[in-house]
DNA sequence: AGTTAACTACGACATGTGTAGTAGAGAGTC
DNA sequence: GACTCTCTACTACACATGTCGTAGTTAACT
């Protein structure tokens, strides 16, 4: 039932509702002006992100306000899962072997790894 | 200039082609079944994915025989550091947390990676 | 040579996405 | 009450992708 896949688009404005809790495309827009969209286009998006089931929506006033319906660690999870199921075979390990391989870590980066590791293997 | 994203279809017929070398529609049909896709699909694609530079071909009679421009290792980095991106901020420890918070690995997962993690460390 | 089998090339159509303009309805202003 | 501002809804359009069907060409078989 989790399978949400969102665009890169998608993700950066869903994105700001999660840091926002909910808000209108006003608020998106005011937010992250960085992402220079029309609004009319932000309220397309949003629109149509709701139909899909990812948003719900309700008015506030005049204005239109969304509310995520998953969370955006679902969204993570889902999303990685699908990339190692497509490159890696479903093979969690062998994308955190690419990982390690090809991109040079800092040692504090591994350090950090490590420790992570350390602790799931405890509990 | 190695932007390559290729969609799921995408990625498993080239997927093919990686292991076979190069090869037809009809050699990818015939290596894997399991795509279920009519040969005039299987050509479309290719020939969309040939038009956009992934691909390049030469003719063997009357097969149209196909072969990838670009390695396997360098999609898979750049669609994985494209999800980085995407999902993490770009930061690739993110990614590495996520996989060990979100997923109980095997022992011998924890294992093989800290090895990796340690050979990594020393080169 | 005529018929058939094997391929490719092209066109087609549905859906999803990126992006935005325009029309219409409610709220506030003079 | 008329005018304007502000939002949403709707429509539009281009392009990528998923999926094929049909037509046309060429090798091959008899």
């Amino acid at each position: 039932m989790t399978a949400h896949k969102l665009s890169e688009q998608q993700y950066s404005l869903v994105e700001v509702l999660w840091a926002l809790g909910e808000g209108s495309a006003k608020d998106i827009q005011q937010h992250q002006p960085d992402l220079d969209l029309a609004h009319t286009t932000i309220g397309t998006i949003l629109t149509r992100l709701e139909k899909k089931g990812v948003l719900s929506s309700k008015m506030r006033g005049r204005e239109k306000v969304f509310v995520p319906l998953i969370s955006e660690a679902q969204v993570k999870r889902s999303m990685v899962s699908n990339l190692v199921s497509t490159l890696f075979g479903g093979n969690k390990a062998a994308l955190m072997a690419h990982l390690v391989e090809d991109n040079q870590f800092e040692k504090d980066d591994l350090a950090e790894i490590k420790k992570l590791l350390d602790e799931d293997a405890k509990s």
